[in-house]
DNA sequence: GTGCACATGTAATGTGTTACATGATTAT
DNA sequence: ATAATCATGTAACACATTACATGTGCAC
């Protein structure tokens, strides 16, 4: 079987947090800040079929008709579910998570309460900050190197903005490495 | 036929800027700022292919074997392609465009250059501000809520993450706007 | 003459999107 | 009664990803 998709991911650690039917999922990425994902039943339900075929999570159906005639389907993370996902979120942060792969850094961060102590999240985001701001120098002196060569343009403008927006997470992450590090003493 | 993909205009928007080969693009994607795109040839060539059937573009092949050997061929864009670029910039930015497809709206500005007036590009960043500064004081608002009812917590965290991140795009099309009005007068 | 960069493609696969479909419950 | 919401699903489709495939030119 296939690696699971972030889709996947982020039905697994909403279950875990509390057990919980296809539809309120749904609700959740259509209402929520997490709207950033799909809320198709076409996208939802397979992918919640496909988290139980891994034995991630398990259905609990109504026992008959009678106690939910709506069908409803509450699903619950299994012990293999959590340890996954336990190791998703512990995964090394690589330059290329943070390249091409930040909307899911940011969900693995979003997941960490209550699944792993505090020493694992910090640390993810020492590792973060790491690559970004690798990354975040090498861009700066892509734009100083085209920046020199051609006027400024829009395609300039935007690598700046991209740039900027990179750094904005950089930031974040060092402000809120220190505001953990502190309460957690 | 379907609406374009992201890649289609990506890939559209470069030939415009020159005439260029599928490796020339596929260079492009892997070492320059555009990397976020995939530079594989198993998405490249066949936009290529729906990009030419659609008339956008046309493929000038060598005239013969001996002119080049490597039957390398060099891509165009045609007046139907550039007139459908040009639609495409002047789209009107809306709120979906602001959630769901940021990267397709900065990759609409960096082509803006040579190709729409001065007036068009500002704006665009009118509309994106407008779109933008209403959909970052929702999530505002939504923080709030969230953060009066339960305490600090990682995911919380992350919702702010993404909100600094509007921001930033949101600073920086402003600071853009103000600079391209100074220029253009 | 071996390896690397050039240059273009195909095939299998899987996932997300869109649209369609079904049926129960609640509100007006 | 009629519409909206609840609740779950399937089918067609297209796209991107990955891996594989082919052959040229150049450098060492």
């Amino acid at each position: 079987m296939n690696a699971p998709s972030t889709l996947e991911f982020a039905l697994a650690g909403l279950i875990r947090q509390k057990p919980q039917s296809g539809y309120d999922l749904r609700k959740t990425f259509s209402t929520t800040a997490m709207r950033h994902f799909s809320d198709s039943p076409g996208s939802i339900y397979p992918a919640l079929r496909r988290l139980e075929a891994r034995g991630w999570i398990v259905a609990h159906s109504p026992a008959d008709r009678a106690a939910d005639p709506r069908r409803r389907q509450a699903f619950a993370i299994t012990v293999e579910g959590e340890a996954q996902l336990i190791a998703w979120v512990c995964r090394t942060v690589t330059r290329d998570d943070a390249v091409w792969r930040s909307q899911e850094l940011l969900l693995r961060f979003a997941f960490m309460d209550s699944i792993v102590p505090r020493t694992v999240t910090l640390r993810f985001l020492d590792q973060l900050e790491a690559a970004l701001s690798a990354y975040v120098g090498e861009l700066r002196a892509e734009f100083r190197r085209s920046g020199s060569q051609i006027p400024l343009n829009t395609g300039l403008l935007a690598l700046e903005s991209g740039i900027e927006g990179m750094e904005a997470h950089l930031d974040w992450a060092r402000r809120t490495r220190a505001q953990l590090s502190e309460v957690s003493r």
